[in-house]
DNA sequence: CTGAAAGCGCTTACAG
DNA sequence: CTGAAAGCGCTTACAG
């Protein structure tokens, strides 16, 4: 059944308003050259005039557009199953873009290792993707990283933490101040009058980790800003291992039996519980993550706030970001700041993670 | 440029493997009767060999499927701005979908208004949409509606409160009682000894509104479970107007000083803030919802702590589901309860609602 | 019960 | 610089 000239749909309508063939419909839409400006001007006011939106999913079906993504984040390791949530995001955004064309594949490289991170890079970039995904660690190899990848014209997308002074499409992450902020505020609904509060920052390589700095900083701002008097102490720990952990915090609360509330900046938090546990303290403790190991404590009440930052959706997020920049969906915001999540007992089985 | 036989894709392989039409191939792919058994069954073998799942843009684009979905909630009110947050998401998934050929058109009922709510609906209906997206009010007369649209055949979807013995698609909403037992886990944190908490329910239609029931039994259980000495009690005002509320308050907390916490069940946490505010008391007040007004109570520290239960992400969740559904995307769970949110001061700033 | 052909709206060589 | 034709993978009448 013929459609009478009046009704065409699409490319076609215009070709015919515009007396052109459908190919130089969609040369003018592409900005392809090989048209005269005549020719171009007048297609381009009958697209204008009509509003024309091309029809995505023809044009995806006659593009037969295959793209891989490439994703570079730690593994999943004994420590900490953190990277599991970010990666079940990833997942989920894959199986959803894939029937347009998308494959994802992600490459693992260990935290704690520079060279794992530089040799998985150079692996990753050997494949060729049309786009990336990082969680960038080690600063500086992840800026060198990132630069090369620019210089490839790769759309670029972060999560996790930010890298500044990049050319990257997005980033996904936390606020890290404000949810230092918020555990302050956790903290002082339930602080005593002469309570005194502890600050733990756990990290084999405290020099390098801002994302500790920038928490403490907000905890301590919060404190300040509301004038409270409360009494405020640091503890730095450079290795994780528990027994180091116990003996410094053991020494710590000793020298101070007012320490009524404990902040740890960090996944790390499960350590000081089992540690507070053990010594049947039961501190106001706070800490982050959904990890399994945390929320068992959150169960048995010897945590009592997790801090979370929705580690399964800014793997989500990520991947479509860069689906949705390279298939013309819609623009992507440069930067995407998660919600800071509360957990606590109480809610901990509705959170995805 | 022409392919060899053995790199053919998708209907025509397994029409040439099959020996048949790729016009066969369509009719058991769908289920279509007016094929032999024997055909059938050759070529449902070689889909199952192959693992074969047909491209669903090409099978969009073919059938130009259109599709129009109806949305029924609540307007937005003078009183309460909740419901533009599922509409938010609504919109956001009407957007989304919209290159699938999916449109969404919203129908609005007085929240105060059986009348309306019929007279809506009977609307919707009228315009013989392909799926609908409820927010049931009104339990009996919802119960009418969702029989009406359970015999035309058409998906249902649920957001924001669930209706027993409906034969929907799916439940897209919140557990409100254990929302009530976070409510009381929040409270008991900064609870002293001897302090009093106070629920209040406030609702014109208190005896139908089994929400409130819900969030204060959970609420009590809490106490009950931990074994609390905590002394609770319950006000109830079946108005909702300021001076009402003012005078049952007022009377409430004069017979008794040692109340120190709050528990509104509902959004209208703002009432009790105000009269809070005006009267210079600074209990601990807990609420529900994401509104402009509630905000501004939790900025000026008069309301502490808003239990939110992602309006947004409910609107939106509903109407993928529709789609997923009808566009063979994916499985659709029956019932996906929401994260239970906790929103404070320190981190409202970054909530989507 | 089955096949051949036209079509969905866009893209891509190819020819001129 | 431009057009005609074939094709993406599926669906839909129509004919037999």
């Amino acid at each position: 059944m013929k459609k009478t000239a009046s009704e065409l749909n699409g490319v076609k309508e215009i070709a015919r308003r515009a007396n052109v063939s459908i190919g130089t419909v969609d040369r003018v839409m592409h900005n392809r050259k090989g048209v005269s400006d005549a020719t171009r001007l007048k297609i381009e006011a009958i697209i204008k005039e009509l509003n024309f939106q091309p029809n995505k999913m023809a044009s995806l079906l006659a593009t037969r557009k295959n793209m891989n993504f490439a994703v570079l984040i730690p593994a999943v390791s004994e420590e900490t199953d953190y990277w599991s949530y970010p990666l079940n995001g990833i997942n989920q955004a894959a199986a959803e873009t894939n029937q347009f064309g998308v494959t994802v594949k992600p490459y693992f490289y260990a935290l704690d290792s520079k060279e794992s991170f530089n040799r998985v890079a150079e692996e990753m970039l050997k494949d060729e993707p049309h786009a990336v995904l990082l969680a960038p660690s080690f600063v500086e190899d992840s800026q060198v990283l990132a630069k090369r990848i620019n210089e490839l014209g790769l759309p670029l997308a972060f999560i996790n933490s930010d890298l500044a002074g990049q050319d990257n499409l997005t980033y996904i992450g936390p606020d890290l101040y404000q949810s230092g902020r918020l555990a302050a505020q956790l903290v002082s609904f339930s602080l005593k009058p002469l309570d005194k509060v502890l600050i733990i920052n756990i990290s084999a390589d405290l020099r390098n980790d801002h994302h500790l700095v920038r928490k403490e900083h907000g905890f301590k701002k919060f404190f300040e800003e509301t004038r409270s008097a409360t009494h405020i102490s640091t503890l730095n720990i450079s290795e994780t291992k528990v027994c180091v952990v116990e003996e410094a915090l053991t020494r710590t609360l000793n020298a101070d039996n007012t320490i009524k509330a404990i902040f740890v900046t960090n996944s790390r938090v499960n350590i000081v519980a089992e540690i507070l546990k053990k010594h049947r303290r039961n501190d106001l403790l706070v800490g982050y993550d959904f990890l399994e190991k945390n929320i068992d404590y959150l169960k048995s009440g010897q945590i009592k706030y997790l801090i979370c930052q929705r580690p399964k959706e800014q793997g989500y997020l990520g991947i479509m970001a860069l689906y949705k920049h390279l298939y013309n969906v819609s623009e992507v915001e440069r930067f995407v700041y998660m919600p800071i999540d509360i957990i606590t007992k109480e809610n901990y089985q509705f959170y995805n993670g």
